[in-house]
DNA sequence: ATGAAAGCGCTAACAA
DNA sequence: TTGTTAGCGCTTTCAT
């Protein structure tokens, strides 16, 4: 900058202002001064210029489970477009669902100094951050509640989404579903189950432990769990999957059987249309939960001083039909 | 950190030392200044330290089309990995394959002291990079080549694969091949184009430019092309769709038709074997891809001096059925 | 092994 | 309207 205003025979100052568009220049000047940039190919350093001017590095911490799950592709990708409208920067950090990882994350991203953190948390515990929420370094939490610290939240209605889902498959006559999660551990199974077993609850359907199966990761395993609970005496009539990697093992086992079970899924498809067995599913519109976590952010980053807020996101069911009809 | 400095009783120098984990730090100063640190809740000011350490901000830029798109987001995924190896921050920005947005995004990243540049170019002229270049911030280039700019690039093999995809359809007998593809703009449909015309020169096919079909977006519009295609005098008995988008639309079509014409597609899906019309896919690995396009960039970072590099990554066949047999 | 002083590139505060 | 000076928080240099 002073080989710049060296140049263009102006103060630094006169640099700076022109630089960023600063008034009560005179056009003269800034049209030297323009001159001397594009001639010494100068960029002024964003790092020193948010260093002195105490905030403001126009970038945003996103932390996420890992950047390569369509889920959290879909949030990044509506979280960088609030972001660009705001002018800001987006840095992604994978947490990959380790609480030690995301910890270490986040201080990192505190000690960069970003304007807010969005996360979708993975630990238990994050009072750690209560010190920089403190500090004004303002944090929203979507997907997943916080633990341990108060803080804005924008969540998925997953108990009443399941909840309806399950209603239609007991006003079509089921009262054997069959449950299928992956684990009990993370806040949106539990939410989903527990949903699930309202909807049974409110229709006096007695509910069969032995029909909730959890630890299934993968389309595969789910493909062999649904086997399994067909094979047992007093089979499920319908399915109830919590996720849609479940989905679309179970899809996969039932369409090989032949089976009339009823297949409900938790998250939407795109290719739900195309696939070879018919199932209803809870969908829901995860870029407007990015997004409402986003703009939460942006108005905290402005100075919003209101209590934490907790915001949570509808869920739609879409019947595709129920081949156990 | 004076403040530390002062609780501790020694200079900030001394802080600084602990705190960067530098040699020569009596194990007793040390301990009264990590007390001082968790005392006062410190955190170091990352962008003090690289602004005056000159290098080193620990972050590069990633610069792609739209990160909600899942093979950016692969690429981001394997990206994020090799960073995280480097203990480096991924800074991600979406051009919307808008090449003047995209230029002022990798200004924008420059002007943050990205230690390096991982781009997929939208435009069509990256000169505007040299100066960035030669003053020390290296950028790799990837799926795209860069445009007037001497770099490191990391390509897939576009041009050999749809070559040899197109070579099974000539060897099954067919002459007449629809091609579906959205834009001649785009450098890898440029590429795949190519590679199909010359596995039907080979085959002494005469090239029916009729049969190639541009404009192509989004699945309906595949669809309602692959039926106009279909109904004309003489039509297709093969297709060969360039991207998965426009494989998913072809497959609606071609299966609602009950079609016996062969389908090519370039780009694996994740559900091929649950769709309803066997297809055969020029598959590649976008996290190879990406991996070693992040670790060329690493390598220039650390310094390698060499000449700039071009890397092809192979695609692989993956047969699936024809029904055209 | 530790510290004092200077300065990275920029902008806030003030002065002219 | 423009310039001067100080200093953001840290690390380098050089002294001790």
């Amino acid at each position: 900058m002073v080989d710049v205003a060296a140049r263009a025979g102006v103060s630094v100052k006169t640099v700076s202002r022109v630089v960023n568009n600063a008034p009560y220049v005179q056009p003269e000047l800034a049209q030297r001064v323009l001159a001397a940039v594009a001639e010494l190919g100068f960029r002024r350093n964003h790092l020193a210029s948010s260093l002195r001017s105490g905030q403001a590095t126009a970038t945003i911490g996103l932390l996420i489970e890992e950047i390569a799950n369509p889920f959290y592709a879909t949030i990044a990708g509506a979280v960088a477009e609030v972001a660009s409208d705001h002018d800001t920067m987006l840095l992604i950090a994978s947490s990959e669902e380790d609480p030690a990882r995301e910890q270490q994350l986040l201080r990192d991203l505190c000690a960069r100094r970003v304007d807010g953190l969005l996360v979708v948390p993975a630990g238990e515990d994050h009072s750690f951050l209560q010190s920089e929420v403190d500090l004004g370094t303002p944090a929203v939490f979507l997907d997943r509640p916080a633990g341990e610290l108060r803080a804005d939240t924008v969540l998925l209605d997953n108990r009443g989404g399941a909840r309806a889902g399950v209603r239609t498959l007991v006003e079509a006559g089921h009262r054997r579903v069959g449950i299928l999660l992956d684990s009990t551990s993370v806040y949106t199974m539990r939410e989903r189950l527990a949903g699930a077993r309202e909807a049974l609850a409110a229709a006096g359907a007695a509910i069969d432990d032995r029909l909730v199966r959890d630890g299934i990761r993968d389309p595969g395993t789910a493909a062999r769990v649904v086997g399994e609970l067909l094979d047992q005496p007093d089979p499920p009539t319908a399915f109830f999957s919590l996720n849609n990697r479940i989905s679309l093992g179970a899809v996969e086992e039932l369409h090989r059987r032949g089976s009339t079970a009823a297949l409900l899924g938790f998250d939407d498809f795109d290719l739900a249309r195309l696939l070879p067995y018919p199932f209803t599913v809870v969908a829901y519109d995860t870029r407007a939960l990015a997004r409402a976590a986003a703009e939460l952010l942006f108005r905290r980053i402005a100075g919003d001083p209101s209590e934490p807020r907790s915001l949570l996101i509808p869920t739609d069911l879409v019947e595709r039909g129920l081949p156990g009809r």
